[in-house]
DNA sequence: GCGCCATATTGACATCGTCAAAATAAGCCA
DNA sequence: TGGCTTATTTTGACGATGTCAATATGGCGC
């Protein structure tokens, strides 16, 4: 699903986007943002919690939540929109979409034609778009 | 928001729409869906509950779940996809895409380029596409 | 180091959605 | 119309996800 390689930025690298912020760099943060790149792929909260708990990294549930929230902030991380349900996130490498599976249910990333935000242009009168993001729904290839 | 008078199908046609999807029409499966038209705009499944409880139509909570997704797969009724949270349905007019603002939280109708759907192709190799939503986030004209 | 204040922690709590089993009623047919 | 079959509703409990308020901790500027 990823590059291989591609597993996230460095502690160093994160705890210099979190400065630039204003944020303070603290363990729990760290560890969520190494979690989730390790885990790859389109994780839940509680997903990252578990994986931590497996790594022996005592991080609290909240703390789970409010550094996935902060990350996404300083655009660390991406929440992957795939409609209704759980949020889910990942780490962010360049913009795309999502399809999802209605069959398996799984989320499988889509290339941005553009590749920045936002993609789409918004018709006027509504307000100012800062991102679009689009989810496809079908069946994937394996399943149909 | 809606088109005035666009207070949606009378309970004939609905239960005409049921019926051709070989669906039984039962008195929860019209109260949600007149509960819903109702209200108007972009619903939660609790919001009908409310609604339908203000109006002293008993049903229970497990059928508002049960009729809003039945409902839904006749065509009667889309989720709004406003992103990860509560799911969002809403009488279905024409098909159509949303934005989200990120100061107040209203859920806005982003008219559809094409009408129909899918209204934006996949690249090859996925999968393949029924439907394409896209979520705009920003700010909207009364919050910016 | 010291101390301020952002952050983390804790446990309870709200919300959303689902499950299984028993009761009800829609629609077919005589 | 009345009975039958079975889809649908109801009920109450349950699991998952996310949030809140109060207290404890620790980052980082000094």
């Amino acid at each position: 699903m990823d590059a291989p390689g591609h597993r996230g930025l460095t502690d160093r690298e994160v705890a210099e986007r979190l400065r630039r912020g204003g944020l303070r760099v603290t363990r729990p943060r760290l560890a969520v943002y190494r979690a989730l790149a390790a885990l790859g792929g389109h994780r839940s909260a509680e997903d990252v919690v578990a994986e931590l708990r497996r790594r022996r990294e005592r991080v609290s549930r909240m703390s789970v939540y409010n550094a996935l929230a902060t990350l996404r902030g300083v655009g660390l991380l991406m929440q992957a929109n795939a409609g209704p349900g759980g949020t889910l996130y990942e780490t962010r490498a360049a913009w795309h979409h999502h399809f999802v599976c209605r069959r398996c249910g799984r989320v499988l990333d889509v290339p941005c034609v553009r590749g920045r935000r936002p993609c789409l242009s918004l018709p006027a009168g509504i307000g100012r778009a800062e991102e679009a993001q689009i989810v496809f729904r079908g069946v994937c290839r394996d399943c149909g």
